[in-house]
DNA sequence: AAACCCAAACTGTAGAACAATCGTTGCGCA
DNA sequence: TGCGCAACGATTGTTCTACAGTTTGGGTTT
């Protein structure tokens, strides 16, 4: 077992985006090390990068859980995603290389919708809403913002539905393109905003239908 | 020794803010477990932690080093200010108690630099930025550029020069503030935006005079 | 001077051990 | 029965030791 540590966060990361653990769930030091066949010690420093990730909370003397993003969650989530996507499209080019991947992921989304595949509509839709962030050529920016796709993510496996949470949306992201490329940035932006605040709706719609915290 | 980890990593990120440890230093787990009277294991923890925030570079089998942003960096920090400073500022109320936050920072500025304390100075131009992101009300967004700051103060530290980069940019918060409260958001963003651009042109100016890469 | 090789130093990972803390169980008492 | 409380067991926090794999620096050889 070579580069474990860089490896294990990764692997990690990914099995709670994809839902093998569920929101909530405790992670225990104990048993994870055993299952992913490593040391505490290397597990531990694995849960401190995805600690600051905000993918896994961490009590003291209590361990890590799976983080379950409660309803003050979505809302600064949402609140940063709105600065940072509204922020980045309306500042950039409707030339930039990245635009080009918000069209992939628009058709992508489209394609996978007419298959009835969700899962697949909702990572193209997270894809779009990543592309425009690639706008900003900022590593930084991206990494961040991948964080938050990634925490909200979390919050629609809490509430286990695909579907009504990203087809409604499917074409109001086609419509941001062509504002993007026919009407410029701005209009693009202010589509986005309004989008957000819909789709920032429609997930607290769901908390409160689940009645969680 | 009790709650280290949490108490450690913060530490060393204090230390390594405030110049401590100089930028590009190599940090030996050896050297530094028996200064700190901790365990490698510990201290690789908190490695991680500040791994992730930015302000340590971890080379695999090289061990970590305080990080030393080059040119390249810079840019990226500065672009994403602009997208999420210039984007809060825009989207804010003028009566959000957080413009009370941005006016104790110029009034503590002024009184740093009356004193010739640019140390000072420094520190309370940065908490005026970071006031600008309170007024957003999101932790996320908080946090983030929280790091991106600390980032930055490692490329000032690098260049040693408190004065030259701070000062001539003290007017001109007490400007965006002035803009913030009587023309209003949009008129505030705007002189924002100049700002974080000749500030970052200053940043650049100093990084290509010392031959940096 | 350049290429090569070796030894020392350091990081990556594992594992055992123990203290500290938390949760729970079960007992005693009202 | 119900409540408080103490002891127990399980888990986390931290340290230490050990060793394999890499990097680094120096010396040797060509």
């Amino acid at each position: 077992m070579a580069d474990h540590r860089e490896t294990l966060a990764s692997a990690l990361r990914d099995q709670i985006i994809q839902g093998v653990y569920a929101p909530g769930q405790k992670l225990s030091e104990q048993t994870l090390a055993r299952d992913l066949d490593t040391s505490r010690n290397t597990l531990r420093e694995a849960f401190r990068v995805l600690s600051e990730q905000g993918l896994v909370d961490h009590v003291p003397n209590r361990g890590v859980s799976v983080a379950a993003p409660a309803t003050a969650d979505v809302v600064d989530i949402y609140r940063a995603r709105r600065t940072i996507e509204g922020g980045v499209l309306a500042g950039a080019s409707p030339l930039h290389p990245g635009v080009d991947r918000m069209r992939e992921a628009v058709e992508r989304a489209r394609s996978a919708a007419d298959e009835s595949d969700w899962a697949v509509v909702g990572t193209a839709n997270m894809a779009f809403h990543a592309a425009i962030v690639l706008l900003a050529d900022s590593a930084r920016l991206q990494k961040v913002h991948g964080q938050l796709l990634a925490e909200l993510r979390l919050a629609f496996l809490a509430l286990g539905d695909a579907h009504g949470l990203h087809a409604p949306f499917l074409s109001r992201n086609a419509r941001i393109l062509e504002l993007m490329v026919g009407d410029g940035p701005k209009a693009a932006a202010d589509e986005l905003e309004r989008y957000l605040i819909d789709s920032e709706r429609a997930v607290l719609g769901a908390y409160a239908r689940l009645g969680r915290d």
